[in-house]
DNA sequence: CATGGGTTTTGACGCAAGTCAAAAGGAATA
DNA sequence: TATTCCTTTTGACTTGCGTCAAAACCCATG
C-alpha cells in the first residue's frame, strides 16, 4: 500500500461530474473536499483491494482501468465487471465490512481514496451527497440486472456485440472515440466477464472480422457497423 | 392500487429484525415508525411495480413471494430475483427515477411501503438506518455477483443445487424447514433465473431424485443430501 | 365428475460452445 | 538478435443443453 499525501480536493477535479453529484452550491462543494482522504497509485496488475479484505474506503477512479473478480476455492473465477476512469469501486464490501471480491488495475491507475464513514458522515449532511451515493448503488445493481440477462439469456455473438458498445459507450462519454477502442483486458478475461471461453470470444472476433462488423488488430478494436452490432444485441431475428 | 390506511408500526413488527436495524435507542424506533406509510396487498400474478413505472418507494415484504424481472422488447425475458418476508424490493428505482423491472407477486402478498424520499430523511437523522440503508444494497450487489458467477460459470446441476440450497438457507432463516420447501415458481421461471430452458430444469431435478439427492411431488421439495447438493456447487471434480 | 388450460415430464435429435492441441504472433528481457 | 513467456488464433472433435414434440399430470371450474 502506498497511500500518497497529496492534498486532493475535488472541487476542482477534471473528473467531478462524473463521480460526484452536480448543482452544489459552494458551501456544499467545501464539504464534499473533505471525502477524499488521499489519493493511490496502484500499478498494472496489482490489487486495489481483495477478497476478505477488510472493507474501509470506496475507490473513485481516476486513471486506469480496473475489473473486479470473484475467485472461488475450486477454482472458479469469474469477472464481474471492468471499471474506468470516474468509476466508484468497493460497494460489495459494506454490507460485512469487507471486501467479497478482488479489484485488479489492469493498466497504472490512481484512485481516489473516501473512507466510508466519511461519506456517511458527510451524506447526512449534504442531502445531494446521500442521494448521489444512493444512485450510484443504484446503478451498480441495475447493471448487473443486464450482465444477468446477458449471460442467462444471450448467444455468444450477442454477448460480445454488447460487451462492445457498452464499453465504447463509456468510453465516449469520457470523450474517447465512438468507434475505436483499446481493450484493457485478455480474451479470457473478456471470456470470464461474459460467460465464455476464451476461444469462443476468439472465434466470434474473427466472425466480426469477417462479416465487416469491426476491424481487429490485437486489442485494438475499430468498430465499422455500430447498427449491425446494436441488430444483434437486440436481435429480432430468433425471437423467441 | 389500493393503499390501505392502517396504522402500521415498525416498532412492533415481528419481522423487524430482518428488515430494519438492530439495536436501536427507543427514541430511533419511535422516528422508524414514519417510515411505512401504508401496507399494500398484491393479489398472485399481480405486479408491486412494472418497468417503467415512477419511482417513489422501496417494499419490504411482510407476507408473500415476490419475483423480479426484465422483459425487453424482443421477447427475451430474464427473472433477476426471487424475494420473501423481510427483503426489500425497489432498489433498481432510484438511479432513474424509475423501475427498471417488473416485480410479480407469486403468492398473495402484503409489502410495507416506504416512501424513499422519507427514507433519505429519516437517514440523515438516524445514522443506523442510514448504514442499514446501505447494507441492503451492497447485499444485493453482492447477491448479484454470485448469480453472475452461477450463469457465468456452472453447468445445469450445479446451478439448480446452489438455487435450492439458497433457498432452503434462507427460508431456515426464517423459521422453516431446512430440508422442505414448497416452490412458488415455475420450471420455467426457475430456468429463466438460472439461465436454463424449463426442460433442462425437470430433468435435473429428475436426475436429482435418481441420485437420491431430493424426493420432488410437484413443488413440493425434500432435500434428502444437503452435503451432496453442496459438494456439487463447490464442485472440486471437474475444477478448473 | 367431466372438461380444458396450464404445468411438468420424457424422448429423440441438433447445434452452439467447450475441450484439446498446435502453431503463430507480440512483447519483454538478456 | 535470440530466448522466453504470454496471448491469440485456428482446427478437429465432443458434449451439454436447447429444440421440438408428445404424453402425463394437476387443479379449477362448470
Amino acid at each position: 500500500m502506498h497511500p500518497e499525501a497529496i492534498k486532493v480536493a475535488c472541487s476542482n477535479c477534471n473528473l467531478r461530474e462524473l463521480c460526484m453529484p452536480v448543482g452544489l452550491s459552494e458551501q456544499d462543494l467545501k464539504r464534499l473536499d473533505d471525502l477524499v482522504a488521499v489519493r493511490r497509485k496502484v500499478k498494472r496488475g496489482d490489487t486495489l483491494f481483495t477478497n476478505g479484505e477488510k472493507f474501509t474506503s470506496l475507490y473513485a477512479i481516476r486513471t486506469g482501468f480496473f475489473k473486479t473478480c470473484l475467485a472461488t476455492e475450486d477454482g472458479r473465477d469469474q469477472v464481474t465487471g471492468f471499471q474506468m476512469a470516474g468509476e466508484i469501486i468497493g460497494l460489495d464490501g459494506i454490507v460485512n465490512d469487507q471486501h467479497s471480491c478482488d479489484a485488479v488495475a489492469l493498466e497504472d491507475a490512481e484512485v481516489c481514496v473516501m473512507p466510508f464513514d466519511r461519506i456517511e458522515e458527510i451524506s447526512r449532511e449534504v442531502k445531494a451527497l446521500q442521494h448521489h451515493v444512493h444512485k450510484i448503488m443504484s446503478r451498480e445493481i441495475v447493471r448487473e440486472h443486464g450482465v444477468m440477462l446477458l449471460l442467462g439469456s444471450m448467444r455468444a455473438e450477442e454477448r460480445l456485440a454488447a460487451f462492445l458498445l457498452n464499453l465504447v459507450q463509456r468510453l465516449h462519454a469520457r470523450g474517447f472515440s465512438q468507434s475505436e477502442l483499446v481493450l484493457r483486458m485478455t480474451r479470457e478475461e473478456i471470456g470470464s466477464y461474459l460467460g465464455l471461453k476464451l476461444e469462443t470470444v476468439s472465434r466470434t472476433f474473427s466472425k466480426f472480422v469477417e462479416e465487416g462488423m469491426v476491424e481487429v488488430k490485437q486489442r485494438h478494436v475499430r468498430i465499422l457497423n455500430t447498427e449491425g452490432l446494436q441488430r444483434l444485441v437486440n436481435n429480432t431475428i430468433h425471437c423467441e
